[in-house]
DNA sequence: ACGACCATGTAAGGGGTTACATGATTAG
DNA sequence: CTAATCATGTAACCCCTTACATGGTCGT
């Protein structure tokens, strides 16, 4: 019950304890697979997160014995948790500028002979098309079901995100081919 | 001439100093009137990295005294600096995801209320917006200088993604309100 | 035989932000 | 009189990733 953890991380991993209780290993496991298009995390991250969020009284923890494996720890996100995860979602997101280090590239893109820019432009291009068929497959999949309403969302903003990088690699490339 | 540094502030400050000699609080200007859209810098690094440029052999540095302020270093970028600028620019870029907290909190939602996610979206629509008109007027001011062509499509693409978001937003606010 | 999956955790290290320390000048 | 601008730098701190350590089972 001391010291509150307060990183990003801690409210990614409560968040995934609603949906059922889970070991580190299986929230590794379960945000690759439902948010991984906008958050990562590491185990490297996640064990010691999940120590402190025990410490701090917002999981409890259950043991299961195992043969030739670590001991398996199970986590429950406990009613305090669930009340420190509702508080900072009702928290106004903070707006953050991303680093995009493709665009500082482009900046600066008059120090290098122009085939250079036209080529990373072109995998990035290529990188947008590949994620785009993933998240409308995904999309399809959860299309009709209401009760995936939030993650359906979540795929939109990435279709939407490709498409317009899509369009704005095809501008930029006519742009710099003239 | 010894260890190299790496991270990335190194080739946002080299790049900076292809366009003239600059002092670390020049840079930090300069950084906030071009390419903060989609690049910050701090001071707390940007003193510490100029420091190893300089060891490194990236940059040259003079020193002009002042009256009553410390005195101003001011860092010329050297032909080894250029080079390493310039073998950055040629590496290819590696695709990162970046972290989204509105989308986090969204694919959370069914845990709080249905208008506090409604809000954030809300909020988050009229940010972009806000973005978008200024890139849409700093579009304009350099669309027909062709020497900033480079500067002019980093807008352009803060132009596409600003649509997108906004676009998203729309279709979101009214999906969550069905 | 080899890699993937299961399962936990630590250690090292980099990258970066914020706050602090100092202080003169100038504009509103 | 207050805030901003100029100007450098350090210290504390957090966040997070990568690599390491360990090792059994299962599929191909």
């Amino acid at each position: 019950m001391s010291p509150k953890p307060v990183n990003r991380t801690t409210y990614a991993i409560l968040g995934l304890l609603t949906q059922g209780p889970k070991s580190g290993y299986d929230i590794k496991r379960e945000a690759e697979t439902t948010i991984s298009h906008f958050w990562k995390e590491s185990f490297g991250h996640i064990y010691p997160v999940l120590r402190r969020l025990h410490e701090a009284g917002w999981v409890d923890r259950t043991t299961e014995a195992q043969t030739g494996k670590p001991d398996r720890h199970v986590y429950h996100i406990t009613p305090a948790g669930r009340a420190a995860l509702q508080s900072w979602l009702r928290e106004p997101v903070e707006p953050v500028v991303t680093r995009n280090e493709l665009l500082l590239k482009l900046f600066f893109g008059e120090q290098v002979e122009p085939f250079v820019i036209r080529a990373h432009i072109a995998t990035y291009r290529q990188h947008h098309e590949a994620l785009l068929a993933g998240y409308q497959a995904r999309h399809a999949d959860v299309e009709t079901d209401p009760a995936k309403q939030f993650k359906r969302l979540t795929l939109l903003a990435g279709i939407h995100y490709c498409e317009s990088v899509i369009a704005w690699c095809d501008e930029a490339s006519t742009s710099l081919s003239d």
